[in-house]
RNA sequence: GCGAAAGUGGCGGAAUUGGCAGACGCACCAGACUUAGGAUCUGGCGGGGAAACUCGUGGGGGUUCAAGUCCCCCCUUUCGCACCA
């Protein structure tokens, strides 16, 4: 470090070029700042409702104590501390607060590999990681801090699951589950991303049949879509995401008889291998059982000429117990799917099928239809059966051109309508909604929509089916097989059953000194004096629940917990919550559009039901910020191409390394980390604060009565600076391309230094001077805080710059009063030339024919006409 | 395969509404100062050309007085979805 004093600066008053002798030591005033800011307890708290401020609540994504604080994180959060600051400066009661998403496999791995204790290692890395948040200089309101590993919250987990047992909302079931061999415990639906973990994406994900809680996320689903409407400061990209995820459809159930076997031919019986074929309707057929199958195209079912059942359908399993061949075909296709799915190969796989040998009836024309299996078949999406109509759906076109089953032709275009099937033929399968109906009996001739209204209809009437909606959402599952996370707060009874743990003996607290291995499997199943407990309904033994929540809950909810993070009486303040929600801003990483932001939003919904809040959705506005990228990459260890941002701040200042964040792309773009940009960041804020230390002095000792001369400098700087602050203010309005508002501080800063020789000299007056500095240290606030703290103190001003109004935009002082037009002939840029901003044409005119390089270019051709731009361009056309 | 976003100097990027392409910064080049310093200041910096000019925003066509921006076709990259009946 330098060893003069910034503090107290040997100003030159030299002529020309800014004093060489002001040093930036961004390390010595960072430091200096941020011990003056910890003494200031109450510097970024949020106020109370009855402040009569309009409140702001920005919420950045809370991260996951890892330990080190990584760019990414970095960025994230610059961006929402600059809106922060802004919204300060702006008159704002502004709530910014942070916390920890603490609970989590990464402290039980930890644990095992260090012999560390989760909880120890968790906060001894929460620790450190405030350390590097305070040191760049975050403004969080820490009074607010929420912790999720901690009794005090989790404990408010506990009371929502047993509100949502009581409502039906968490239930138990057993069923196949995602289960990671990596993490040794179940995942729910959303985090499994293509049959892989979305920690390990090297692990395949493995199907298990478990007994699990699961909360009916699904109750929801209609609303979560149509909100997704409603939410339009959410970015269209994770509506779209969402609304795929929830994948509603609409069509109709069918059911379809399965004809009872022992009735069957023989003949037909023995020949199942020989192909299938629609056969007419047998009057003597009995009936042992029902297939429903799911189809968005009911207006297709004459068309049908085959069910298809999925491998794990419950039907196929009672077929394959009396058909030793058959099962072992199933299971042929079972392996199958498992092998396409280890080999990473989740989406199309070849279809393959086997037909069961029995037929079930189609009840719209009672034709006998072939059952078979088949591996397209998803079991969890809608009832793992279809009908299958090959004319009219690409998969079903292929299987049936596969194994030589019946493509009969339904539909028809509207237009070939008189054409009958020939037209259609050639382009099979015919999949159009605009269509007319043939060949389907009494529904001949009705256009495709007005047949599945009428279709469903009968169906209903008849009593074998109607119209339904099918979404993709599953249910959340919820259970996880791990220590490290909020205990289920249920009990087991031999006589009551499933009792909840009543609210007066929450927490259920995690035990501490548990020991964890490497397979995982409840731990605290393991721990009696956790699992051995008295039920409170009879008071007998009882078991406790030993798998934990997935950390998921957690930060489903902890925003609302920040308004009143000490509360008491409930998971957080009513009135607090009220007033403070919804969140008016929310950034973070588009990779949560559908995990976290999905399940808050379901919760946010359960608790408006529990009536805990009014709003119907959490937050009002979503950002998702760019990945930050080094050399192509995404910064990654295994890649190599991490920076820290320890080492940056070290050598360039936290200024200069957050305000890099900002300057080198637009927020919502990939952000390429390149450290000579960040030098030229901290090169910028070094003469910015020379240009401000140099002339301080100036700004300082102006009385007020000192009177403003309007010279053409000042003019000309005042100009400039009103500009600026005009695309500041208009950027964080909306656009947020923080990179073009430091590009335009910076060129206003160049304004400002081409003019040092006359703010020196005393021809721009003092007045002018201190307006020019004081604004120019006000725009960089919310970006290079330490800077603006700093320089706000040395030109005199003693309140906190963050309650210092920000600068109002003046358009009188902003306007030009002379513009340039460019002047182009046939298009091509021939002169510019400068006039009066208010001049009329006439004047334009005639400036343009005194133009030379005008002359030259039209001279000897017939000008055919001049378009001119008001204030914009002129463009004279000619001919010859 | 379907959908979305993107493609601009050596690099990151700017051009918000069809109106001077390349703001701002980095790198680089030249110069100044100099107790040679990875400090600071000044100037230059898309390609071709001595210049006048001319070419130039992934490629090809089009609309327009005028296109990075609008329309059509194609290529590349990233992301999302992907047997969802």
């Amino acid at each position: 470090m330098s060893s003069s004093n910034p503090t107290e600066p040997v100003a030159t008053a030299a002529t020309g070029g800014v004093s060489t002798e002001i040093r930036y030591t961004p390390a010595e005033i960072e430091p200096r700042w941020q011990q003056r800011w910890a003494e200031q307890p109450d510097l970024y708290a949020a106020e109370p409702a009855s402040s009569g401020k309009s409140k702001y609540y920005v919420l950045e994504m809370l991260p996951y104590p890892s330990g080190q604080l990584h760019m990414g994180h970095v960025r994230n959060y610059s961006i929402g501390d600059a809106l922060a600051r802004y919204m300060w400066m702006q008159g704002h009661n502004v709530l910014h607060p942070m916390g920890w998403d603490a609970f989590g496999l990464p402290a039980e791995n930890a644990a095992i590999k260090n012999n560390m204790p989760p909880r120890q290692w968790t906060t001894s890395n929460i620790a450190a990681m405030k350390r590097q948040m305070d040191r760049i200089g975050f403004s969080y309101d820490w009074r607010n801090e929420v912790t999720t590993c901690l009794p005090d919250y989790y404990r408010w987990n506990q009371w929502f699951f047993i509100r949502m047992f009581e409502r039906g909302l968490a239930y138990r079931k057993k069923s196949k589950v995602n289960w990671c061999p990596e993490c040794a415990t179940v995942l729910a639906n959303e985090q499994v991303i293509d049959g892989r973990c979305w920690r390990h994406e090297d692990t395949i994900v493995e199907q298990r049949d478990l007994e699990q809680w699961f909360l009916r996320i699904t109750n929801y689903a209609q609303e979560l879509l149509d909100g997704l409407d409603k939410l339009e400061g959410w970015p269209e990209k994770v509506r779209t995401m969402q609304r795929n995820w929830i994948g509603r459809s609409e069509g109709a159930e069918v059911e379809f008889a399965v004809e009872d076997a022992s009735s069957a031919p023989e003949d037909e019986r023995s020949t199942r291998d020989k192909g299938t074929t629609v056969l007419p309707a047998r009057e003597d057929a009995t009936t042992n059982g029902k297939i429903t199958v799911f189809t968005t195209r009911i207006d297709t079912i004459f068309g049908a000429t085959s069910i298809q059942l999925a491998p794990e359908h419950a039907l196929v399993k009672e077929f394959a117990a009396q058909d030793t061949k058959l099962a072992s075909e199933v299971e042929a296709l079972l392996d199958q799917q498992k092998k396409a799915r280890e080999a990473g190969d989740i989406g199309e796989i070849e279809k393959h099928g086997v037909f069961t040998g029995h037929y079930a009836i189609n009840p719209f024309n009672g034709e006998r239809l072939p059952i078979w299996v088949a591996n397209y078949i998803l079991a969890d999406y809608g009832t793992g059966a279809i009908m299958s109509v090959p004319a009219h759906d690409e998969r079903d076109y292929e299987f049936a051109k596969k194994y030589g089953i019946e493509i009969r032709i339904v539909i028809l275009p509207r237009r070939v309508e008189s054409e009958k099937g020939e037209a259609a033929q050639d382009s099979l399968p015919y999949t159009d909604e605009e269509s007319l109906l043939i060949n389907s009996g009494e529904f001949n001739s009705l256009g495709n929509k007005e047949a599945q209204q009428k279709m469903a209809a009968f169906a209903e009437e008849k009593g074998f089916g109607k119209a339904t909606i099918t979404f993709r959402l599953k249910d959340w599952g919820v259970s996880r097989q791990r220590y490290w996370g909020t205990p289920i707060p249920m009990l087991y009874c031999e006589k009551d059953g499933i009792v909840p743990v009543p609210d007066d003996q929450l927490p259920v607290l995690l035990p501490d000194n548990v020991e964890i291995t490497q397979q995982g499997g409840s731990p605290l199943s393991k721990l009696p004096g956790f699992v051995n407990a008295t039920c409170p309904k009879c008071g007998g033994p009882a078991r406790r629940e030993t798998d934990t929540m997935d950390t998921f809950v957690d930060s489903s909810w902890y925003f609302y917990r920040y308004t009143s993070a000490k509360y008491d009486q409930g998971p957080f303040d009513p009135a607090a919550a009220q007033y403070w929600f919804p969140i008016d801003q929310y950034i973070g990483g588009v990779e949560h559009a559908i995990l976290h932001l999905i399940y808050s939003r379901f919760w946010t919904k359960v608790m408006r039901d529990l009536s805990l809040i009014k709003n119907d959705e959490p937050a009002e506005r979503l950002f998702t910020q760019g990945m930050v990228i080094k050399n192509g990459a995404k910064m990654s260890k295994s890649k190599g191409n991490v920076v820290s941002p320890d080492d940056m701040i070290g050598r360039y200042g936290a200024d200069a390394t957050r305000m890099y964040s900002l300057f080198a792309a637009p927020p919502d773009r990939d952000l390429d980390w390149q450290e000579d940009g960040v030098a030229g960041v901290s090169r910028f804020l070094g003469k910015v604060y020379r240009f401000v230390m140099k002339h301080a002095e100036t700004a300082r000792s102006v009385s007020a009565t000192d009177t403003n001369v309007a010279d053409a400098t000042s003019q000309a700087l005042l100009r400039k600076l009103h500009q600026t602050i005009g695309k500041i203010t208009e950027d964080f309005a909306g656009r947020w391309h923080f990179n073009t508002c430091i590009a335009a501080i910076m060129e206003l800063l160049n304004a400002y230094t081409a003019a040092d020789a006359e703010i020196g000299s005393g021809k721009v007056p003092a007045t002018t001077v201190k307006v020019l500095l004081e604004n120019l240290v006000l725009l960089i606030a919310p970006f290079a805080p330490y800077l603006a703290f700093e320089l706000w103190e040395q030109l005199g001003q003693e309140q906190n710059i963050l309650r210092a109004p920000w600068p109002a935009f003046n358009a009188e002082l902003a306007r030009e009063d002379e513009i340039e037009i460019p002047v182009q002939v046939n298009g091509k840029l021939r002169a510019v030339i400068r006039v009066a901003a208010g001049a009329d044409d006439e004047t334009i005119r005639e400036a343009i024919k005194a133009d030379a390089k005008v002359q030259a270019a039209v001279v000897g051709k017939e000008i055919v006409k001049a378009i001119v731009v008001k204030g914009k361009l002129v463009n004279i056309v000619v001919k010859g």
